[in-house]
DNA sequence: TCCATAAAAGTTGTAGGATGATTGGTACAT
DNA sequence: ATGTACCAATCATCCTACAACTTTTATGGA
């Protein structure tokens, strides 16, 4: 039997078990890698073919190198970092288009396959939420409303859409805050996160989605009205 | 007025630049570079840094070395390459059930949105399905199938959309192939453009939108049953 | 002349070493 | 306690050399 010979070049099969290492966790996010004379040796290569795998891995967003300090796990993902660059030529609204029509779909399909934890999570968000609002503490509030959000679509079960979501609201983040931190009420959001939650203990997929469909429209019509003013 | 420090590497300076000259066209798809010695000069940098940038672009999937030959550009977009490795991981039916969330969206928007010339090229396409299916010209109705839902999605308006949109399309292009191939008959297609069209056109978005619903179970379903078998 | 083969030139891949720049910590003097 | 000077660790950049592969050119025999 004869094997195909090992095309890949040094440098792919580097990046290739550092990507591994970042995913499977063995390298954790915020952690800092070993400097680069002990990761020539593990891996057997010369500095200039380490440096490339590095080098390809900052540049995806994976790796971030500091001068003088060392090498660290920015990310486990790659798609962030390709979506970030794409989502900077898009306007605020596109963005945001295109994550309700993921966070649509997803409401559906979590009403559809749901599981006794998904909802224990959406319920905990829910109360979350309430105390902040009664709180009146609104960072505390803005966090349980995006992991609320999150929870719906971790419970449509599609790994790619969570990602391209999580991502997508990441980058929108500092948008919702100040969005958040401007609306008078906490009220219209509560009321959409029960109506939700409801739907989907219910099972009841054309609810859930027209209730991310009406919360589209306001948002839609509130962020018209400000860009107006 | 106190200048923010140039706190780029030399690296991404040229990863930069080179990705510019990729977007702008100046260096096109499939076409290759200058050797490394020639950059080496033009950029005004050493080996090693010119190669990093490079590396960093060949891992994005813009460019592609081969030894001995030279480098070429490879795409014009990062996006396409960091789907492309997502998308691996999951499950066609994952694909699928995004790509379906992105369309719904977008034959709303197109239904709101859609100009003239919008109009004429889904028409076309509409026309060129129906000269393909009475000839029974298979790969003539899958291309201009796909070109009709391409259609819908850039007459969004969303740029953002379309990308993502025709990049998880482009992924899907061999199981879209294979599957239409595999369907008895031509008629189930042409009915949802007939009517999508229409809904367009008289700018009903909830009729858009139910549409592209109705397609998606359809598929769904037809795809359950194959898998069964 | 024509063609297969060999040689040469051009290009990317890998290795190793040298120096500069930045960061983080330590010891010392005030 | 504080600020300064120094030192060590680490990444950034550059340089040279050679290996491996591809493309082009030259060569020699039919």
């Amino acid at each position: 039997m004869i094997q195909k010979i090992n095309r890949l070049s040094l440098v792919e099969q580097v990046a290739e078990q550092m990507e591994q290492l970042i995913e499977q966790g063995q390298w954790k996010v915020g952690e800092k890698l070993p400097p680069e004379m002990e990761l020539m040796d593990k891996f057997g290569v010369s500095r200039n073919t380490l440096r490339e795998a590095i080098r390809a891995l900052v540049h995806a967003g994976l790796l971030e190198t500091k001068q003088g300090s060392g090498t660290l796990v920015r990310s486990t993902s790659v798609l962030g970092a390709a979506l970030k660059r794409h989502v900077k030529k898009s306007t605020m609204m596109e963005t945001l288009e295109v994550r309700f029509a993921l966070e649509k779909q997803a409401a559906k399909m979590a009403a559809e396959r749901r599981t006794e934890g998904d909802l224990a999570k959406l319920e905990a968000s829910v109360s979350e939420t309430k105390v902040a609002s009664e709180k009146e503490d609104i960072d505390q509030f803005i966090t349980s409303d995006i992991e609320f959000h999150k929870a719906i679509v971790q419970a449509s079960g599609n790994q790619l859409l969570i990602d391209l979501y999580e991502h997508m609201t990441d980058l929108l983040y500092s948008f919702v805050h100040d969005f958040l931190a401007m609306q008078p009420s906490f009220q219209l959001e509560q009321g959409l996160h029960l109506n939700l939650l409801d739907a989907i203990q219910k099972q009841d997929q054309a609810s859930a989605a027209m209730y991310v469909e009406n919360d589209m429209e306001v948002l839609k019509d509130y962020i018209l009205k400000m860009t107006e003013e």
